[in-house]
DNA sequence: GCCTCCTTGTGAAAAGCTTCACGAACGGGG
DNA sequence: CCCCGTTCGTGAAGCTTTTCACAAGGAGGC
């Protein structure tokens, strides 16, 4: 376990979840062909994913579906809950508050904040909005989630970098500049559809060639 | 412009923010080497991912700002707009249909449809929630979102393929099998915060939690 | 015990992606 | 006109990730 590639551990999620769908349907060990075969990836893949954590599997028989979910779980440190709180309550910070997915796999926003007056004191899901300024490492927040405009994005991670957070849920569509000490992962839901975009435009569209116009100079 | 990588089309979106930035600035040329900086890449990835393109930037002077939105709008099919529909109106979906990111870059959720009868003839944002059985390519639906509990999502994704969508985009958390000839994004924002509670887990407790059960001794 | 059929774990090869390094183009100044 | 400082475009090198292929472990039948 020398080095685990993000790759890695990003597989090691959807494992979780296929594992899960075959426990529901009663197996008790799975193979790594048919946990590839759910995910569209090669069982080699598997393999070494798991591997890389050790030795989890049987040869001849697969890998333990209750062993495996413990193990995968210890390993993404599921097996505890992680304080976190919300900034921005528009339309993505309430939604994320309501959402079952993630307090399901431990993470729990335990406040919200927000910079804007008018939305301050509303109640969302129980909680009490709170202006952005009352932020303090006193709360002892682990996970700060940034669903604010994009404008504010990077504002609002210095505060929460100040009120001591750990690690940092992006959904603003723009790259943060973090401290090495505190880690970052951005949802970047525009990029996604952008994506989409240019392969629909370069898929389905192979008639309508484009047309460039030459470079300019200075101008 | 033989083949493009994901990784290139995603930092292209990228380059388009950072661009908006430097245009707002004022600035009327860019260099491979301010845009490597603002996004915390090297200056080669960024002149690697444009060349692959075509020349778009003049030695000695770097990237015309206007020039170079044109074409990414262009490659990225943003001179457009897409018709698109949500199915899912729950909290994400809500959301969605709201978020401006969208419409801003040409993402048109032009219908809501829903499983729930309760839900159905709701309106949320100007749109009247209607019953995910009157899905249906009289409509025209180019993209389909997908933004329901994930029990759902597979159903969904048949429905909407049926509808004759061409592309998906999905945020419930697991992957989904499509035909070839539709395009799947996945916005999955449970694996990124599994992602971040893995390296929190790992960076911050060093050699804390670790009773796993090796079976043989690896390094 | 022995044979057969599975499946893991893992070096090695292949494929993919990023960084390096340098030639070539460009504007400006003397 | 020629030199200088700048910056792009790009083959080649370097690194990472995925796939291949096979030895070795395991279960069951006889």
């Amino acid at each position: 376990m020398s080095h685990i590639s993000e790759p890695t551990v990003r597989r090691l999620s959807n494992y979780y979840r296929v594992r899960e769908e075959v426990a529901a349907e009663g197996k008790r060990m799975i193979s790594s062909h048919l946990l590839a075969e759910r995910e569209g990836i090669t069982s080699a893949q598997v393999r070494k994913d798991l591997s890389s954590f050790g030795s989890f599997g049987r040869r001849g028989l697969g890998y333990h579906v209750e062993h495996l979910r413990d193990e995968i779980r210890a390993l993404l440190g599921l097996d505890r809950r992680w304080k976190a709180c919300l900034v921005g309550a528009g339309h993505i910070g309430s939604a994320l508050v309501g959402y079952r997915g993630f307090s399901d796999q431990g993470f729990d926003i335990a406040a919200v904040f927000d910079a804007d007056a008018a939305r301050v004191g509303r109640t969302l899901e129980g909680l009490v909005v709170r202006h952005v300024s009352q932020l303090s490492p006193d709360d002892g927040f682990e996970i700060g989630v940034i669903a604010t405009p994009v404008r504010a994005a990077q504002e609002v991670e210095d505060l929460l970098v100040a009120a001591g957070v750990h690690g940092i849920l992006n959904f603003a569509p723009r790259k943060l500049r973090v401290p090495a000490a505190v880690t970052l992962r951005t949802v970047d839901m525009t990029m996604e559809f952008e994506s989409l975009s240019y392969a629909l435009t370069h898929t389905r569209t192979p008639a309508v060639r484009r047309k460039r116009t030459p470079p300019r100079g200075r101008e």
